[in-house]
DNA sequence: CCCATAGTTTACCAATAGGTAAACTATACC
DNA sequence: GGTATAGTTTACCTATTGGTAAACTATGGG
């Protein structure tokens, strides 16, 4: 299951630059050339190129090649694994405050500490 | 607003590596110092600091210096920015199926085609 | 054929990232 | 005071990143 941690090293790692971002919501709203893509940016064309690859190569974004064009859109699929990702840390996040709040029910019930003292 | 941005160039840089994300997840559980923090990973006390840091700076993560040593909470507020710029994407991705379908329900009532002709 | 257009590849650059070893700071404890 | 423990800082190394300019590939159209 190594492969899920290069899913996600790839999909926060594309994520972490603003220039991908905002390809990613432009394409979102619909497919587009890579000449569009990179259009808004004031960057040459290489530099569009790698954008592109970085998102290609984690599956956030798929090509056509229709002539001499490359037509790109978006898959946001690769987006659920760090959606998850995120929720997962926040059910244990919230599972600690319920525990915590087991913990100070019992507590109050028992009126004994039976977990680890804190403090 | 470019500090939102800011934001999310660090907090999703800060979930690219996968020793930041499995101490995210750790203390996601609960509370630790820095040296239980970094326990599970065959890295030196720097490499730790160093990863402690980015999550510090981030706010994915909070100090408070007791005495020797340094107690480390999560945070998880700054991954609410990061859900919400995809919960963002998402929305832009279903509003485009939304257009689509209206598009194509606008053609079928009009019998009548004024779009791009594609292929 | 000739030229414009769309995009990639190659080679290069400076800055950042992730790691280490060694030295240092600061607290705890006998 | 002396020593172990917790953690940081400094200096260094290599790999990766984000960008560029120049050359190249390939298609479209007069």
């Amino acid at each position: 299951m190594s492969s899920a941690s290069a899913t996600l090293d790839g999909v926060f790692h594309a994520l972490a630059d603003p220039t991908r971002r905002s390809m990613i919501k432009q394409l979102a709203k619909g497919a587009s050339t890579i000449g569009e893509l990179g259009e808004p940016f004031d960057m040459t064309k290489p530099a569009i190129t790698k954008h592109v690859k970085v998102l290609e190569s984690t599956g956030l974004l798929t090509r056509e090649v229709d002539g001499r064009v490359h037509r790109v859109e978006i898959d946001p699929r690769p987006l659920d694994a760090a959606q998850r990702w995120v929720e997962e840390v926040r059910e244990f996040w919230e599972g600690r405050l319920d525990d915590l709040a087991g913990y100070l029910d019992g507590l109050q019930k028992k009126g004994k500490g039976k977990g680890k003292r804190r403090g």
